[in-house]
RNA sequence: GUGAGCGUGGCCAAGUUGGUUAAGGCGCCAGGUUGUGGCCCUGGAGAUCGAGGGUUCGAAUCCCUUCGCUCACCCCA
């Protein structure tokens, strides 16, 4: 590459045409399905004070110790580019009195950014679709956007899907098995892997999830979660598993599963791709009834999920086969000539009005020239104007895909002329 | 942050026991066909072989440095 030229930063793509029809594929069926549950739609800012993600996802975790984009801005504000979505969510909630003694259903999209190595599946800037459900202290809501992730797996046709759940209980309950998983580890502390004892005093839980194969083995003899739920905590697990077990939806409990933002409470969840590597989560949830009073409001229940779209996007193209494209249009123009082109333009923006979908040959060219573009565009028909048809007052008009072309078709009967040719054959309008 | 693999025209790439003009395909342009696309044929343009340095009579090829991309670890969506 010449060092004059300017690549995008490290871990940011581009959305090329070809690639954007399969975004805007996704993008409209999730628009489908949150419509169907009634959620609505939030958008909020993507730089916020870094204090709120700090404050929100937990100072001790990979996300704020050293994935975050900070920077100061002109005012000396720590500002922060977001790393999801859900603490953003809660803030606008708070400030504009939406939270209190009331229920909010929302759903949003868009980028998010993480400074991490860049691999398949994990950029620094990604896309998250996600729903915050929040008011609601029972399992009927956990279970509701459960159902609402499941229903957008069948709408894009992606199977595989596997549902793992775990509860995480409430604070108290945590509390006390954090702490007899803290004596248990300490006392085979010799056993731990490195980032597992440095996890120890910090954020015992997150070790459950290790991937060493001797903590593994280790945390097979250890203190179980279920073991130290009140009866609370245990008939609203059991009753989302009912719930679940009613609405079809198959599931695995996994008594491992503990998620890495520390506002998590009760029952959480993640959508696993087996087979997709080590970036096979696409989608992660489950309660933070804590989070709203963190963040300043009153105690308020809230569950919720985040998806990521670069992963579900991999997977609409490796279970759907869908034909990537560039924008394809009804009738090219070909334009043979100064007067033919401002013709032409003219009958352009009429056809435009009638909605059908028009390019205009540019850049001159001979006829031959001009229909092999015609061609390749992919359009139905081309129209043809030069110094014969302006002689006549009349247009000529070629099928690109089936034999076909008429000549002498007046100027003035065109439009209804190709909508009616149009309508004979399928577009995608 | 750690490890591995890879950087050759716009794209996909062959070529790496060092040897003269760096294959081929796609795409692009022109012509065969001066108002008729697809198929075919012919010709053409387009590359400081990621960058910098070194070894050598000679480097895409070997060595060093550096940048970038990809994958994996870690973590997460």
């Amino acid at each position: 590459m010449n060092s004059g030229i300017i690549q995008s930063v490290r871990g940011m793509n581009d959305i090329l045409p070809t690639a954007s029809e399969t975004w805007r594929y996704v993008e409209q069926t999730i628009h489908e399905v949150v419509a169907l549950y009634g959620y609505g739609e939030i958008r909020t800012p993507i730089v916020e004070k870094t204090e709120l993600f700090s404050r929100s996802i937990g100072e001790q975790t990979d996300i704020v110790e050293k994935e975050m984009y900070t920077f100061v801005d002109r005012n000396q504000d720590s500002l922060t580019l977001r790393p999801e979505g859900t603490a953003s969510c809660i803030r606008a909630g708070i400030s504009h009195g939406l939270l209190y003694n009331s229920t909010q259903r929302w759903w949003y999209l868009g980028p998010m950014f993480r400074h991490e190595r860049p691999q398949k599946g994990r950029y620094r800037q990604f896309h998250q679709f996600g729903v915050e459900a929040i008011g609601w202290p029972g399992p009927d809501i956990d279970s509701e956007v459960i159902s609402l992730g499941h229903a957008l797996w069948r709408a894009l046709g992606l199977v595989g899907l596997r549902l793992e759940i775990n509860t995480l209980g409430s604070l108290e309950s945590r509390r006390q098995y954090t702490d007899a998983l803290k004596i248990f580890l300490s006392d085979n502390y010799s056993d731990l892997d490195e980032a597992s004892t440095f996890r120890l005093d910090q954020n015992p839980l997150r070790i459950l999830d290790s991937k060493d194969p001797n903590t593994k083995a280790l945390l097979s003899n250890a203190p179980v979660m279920g073991d130290y739920l009140t009866a609370e905590d245990k008939a609203h697990f059991d009753l989302l598993c009912r719930q679940l077990d009613i609405l079809r939806i198959d599931y695995h409990i996994n008594n491992r599963l503990v998620r890495g933002l520390d506002y998590y409470t009760g029952a959480v969840f993640e959508w696993i791709v087996p087979g997709e590597g080590s970036q096979n989560s696409v989608c992660g949830g489950g309660r933070y009834d804590n989070l709203v009073q963190q963040l300043g409001g009153s105690s308020t229940p809230a569950a919720g999920f985040a998806c990521g779209l670069e992963r579900l996007i991999n997977l609409v193209e490796e279970q759907q086969n869908r034909r990537q494209s560039d924008a394809v249009v009804d009738i090219w123009m070909v334009l043979l000539g100064e007067s033919a082109t401002l013709t032409g333009h003219a009958l352009a923006e009429d056809l435009r009005r009638k909605g059908m979908r028009v390019i205009c040959n540019c850049g001159g060219g001979t006829i031959g020239k001009q229909l092999r573009r015609a061609d390749q565009s992919g359009a139905h028909y081309a129209v043809i104007i030069g110094d014969k048809e302006l002689e006549s007052n009349a247009i000529t008009i070629k099928g690109l895909r089936i034999a076909e072309e008429q000549s002498g078709i007046p100027l003035e009967k065109a439009v209804d002329f190709l909508d009616a040719q149009l309508k004979n054959v399928t577009t995608s309008r």
